[in-house]
DNA sequence: CTGAAAGCGCTTACAG
DNA sequence: CTGAAAGCGCTTACAG
């Protein structure tokens, strides 16, 4: 179709419908009908028309689908980050439930801005997905409120959440940095840093539960907190350490906010000549993969996120059929794994 | 509505232009013009068309504005996997050249299976994306079918593809394999072993390399390839290790599919007390983030992944345009990062 | 089991 | 600067 051939027509250009059903010589909502698997349409007519379609190489036309019958086969994902491995697991975890659902998986990362979440909540919402799995609760109030109104059926993860009707799959951030804080504590350590990177909320919340259980053993030293805004990263983990060895050299024990942090430690420290855990324990966050395999092995607090993305998919999906959900709530706890850096 | 209320409407609910246009006096086109905030509507008009839609709580109906318009602003970008950490580069690395043109990119993760990514291409497709972004040229011949006869721009990346028309960015897979094999044979290393996981297409392409550099000095030993099929991961890069010491412990050189293989290699021969590189030379693919962090530092082969994503989404940028393209074959090359592993 | 008609909610192309 | 008509490509509701 070049810009001289004035038409009045609008087409796409791609393969319609009604040309296939034309191939296979029946009507057009035959063809619908046969393409969709209703039940009602004879063997030999279903074959004719998706042999039709295949020899054109026939798409459904989502949007027309979409707006002649107001349904979609999508659940939208928001996450914050791809980098950090977390979210992928719980990815594929939901993946793995919904699709032989039926259900198409739409993945919006967001990067850890709050405005972009936004822009990604009203994109996805403009087409209404069937639902939709959001990550925390810290979100605009322009975002919050479109998801409320639009009546999409949504599940929080990584967070308990609070307020009500809200439902939620995840664990206590602030108890497993309490957690961290007694086993350092436990093992002997007093002069115990934490180290963040990225510093989200749910950093934060693993910081804060750490800090309490320090202050209630009378010690927590606000100068032992090495937080960086920087995405967390293995060599961020370096460089960090490199830093508290030379401000605070006393340090005996560290709780990371993420493996990856901790990663970056040990190598520094095999590199410096620190031996861990005896000069200085640490702790890492998460389990990711390869912390059972560094140099030592790393003590760590493991997250359950492929349940996390396993339960919140089974949850939204009796949210999308109107079952009642039993449990709005659901809190699966973490884990403390004890191997050789501590 | 309830069941018992029989109508003809099939009306979802939401609000509609219609019902903006009445209440603020105008014509639905008018309204619809006002609020895309087209020129030629007088500013009163405007005014009376927003606070209407305000009042009403009005939002687009993407798949009507898609339908009529056959527009789109988004971009499906379709992946092998998110696990490994290139494709979240470049992932991003497109999301900052396309997000700031006001594109929305969808992710779509096959997990390495043709099928898999069968089903995204039809579920993209069925609402025409602007454009569209694919990792290699190994799919079914189905999805490629669906892929041209959509008309929808695309890019092909990380391969260089072959075959008339195809638009791609990346570089050369198998001379990336070959530069390692050199590398290894400069430093005197005559048992070169070659260790891979997944084994999908561009990992296999880095093995013929590998392989033919070796071949031609008269080095090549088929018995030094350490194949698996599982995913690449640190674990299985320490177990791996573990069998080549046990199979061959005369092997002096070792080249890695990923660098994630060669961290657990690293690891594990630090634990035997193999001396690397004196012992065993390693040398690593990709240069991911950790790698120049390990111990010993990773020499690695480093792919210039965020530049492929720049240049791919320019590349659809002008596709999307209708611009011509100058350079529709793009190779980016690679560049072997010597460290202290090799 | 199959089809003709109407409609989903927008935007394009054309007129004025 | 504004609007009436037609159309985008499907599916629903109704009839046979």
């Amino acid at each position: 179709m070049t810009n001289t051939t004035h038409r009045k027509t609008r087409s796409t250009g791609r393969p319609t419908l009604e040309q296939v059903a034309h191939l296979a010589g029946v009507s057009t909502i035959t063809a619908s009908r046969a393409l969709r698997g209703v039940n009602t349409v004879a063997p030999d007519l279903v074959q004719r028309v998706k042999d039709a379609a295949q020899e054109l190489g026939y798409v459904t036309n989502a949007a027309a689908r979409a707006l002649a019958s107001s349904r979609s086969d999508a659940v939208a994902v928001l996450v914050p980050s791809l980098s950090n491995l977390v979210f992928v697991d719980v990815l594929d975890s939901i993946h793995s439930v919904l699709r032989p659902q039926g259900f198409e998986i739409l993945i919006g990362n967001s990067h850890y801005a709050r405005d972009a979440e936004e822009d990604l909540v009203r994109h996805y919402l403009a087409s209404p997905p069937s639902g939709m799995v959001v990550a925390g609760s810290d979100r605009t109030e322009a975002a919050r409120r479109m998801i409320d109104a639009s009546g999409v059926p949504c599940v929080h993860i990584m967070e308990m959440s609070r307020g009500p009707g809200v439902h939620c799959v995840g664990f206590a951030q602030t108890g497993a940095g309490q957690a961290a804080a007694e086993h350092l504590l436990a093992r002997g350590r007093r002069r115990n840093a934490f180290v963040a990177a990225q510093l989200d909320p749910r950093i934060m919340q693993r910081g804060d539960g750490f800090r309490r259980a320090l202050q209630e053993a009378g010690l927590y030293d606000p100068a032992l907190e090495f937080l960086s805004p920087a995405p967390s990263s293995v060599g961020l983990g370096c460089d960090l350490f490199a830093q508290i060895l030379e401000r605070r050299p006393d340090v005996d024990g560290i709780f990371f906010g993420n493996d990856d942090l901790a990663h970056g430690a040990l190598l520094e420290a095999l590199r410096r000549g620190v031996s861990v855990p005896s000069d200085i324990a640490m702790v890492g966050f998460n389990d990711l993969p390869g912390s059972a395999h560094s140099f030592p092995r790393l003590t760590t607090i493991r997250t359950p996120r492929a349940e996390v993305g396993r339960r919140a998919a089974q949850m939204l999906l009796a949210m999308i059929r109107g079952e009642q959900v039993r449990e709005p709530v659901i809190d699966l706890g973490f884990e403390l794994v004890v191997r050789e850096s501590s």
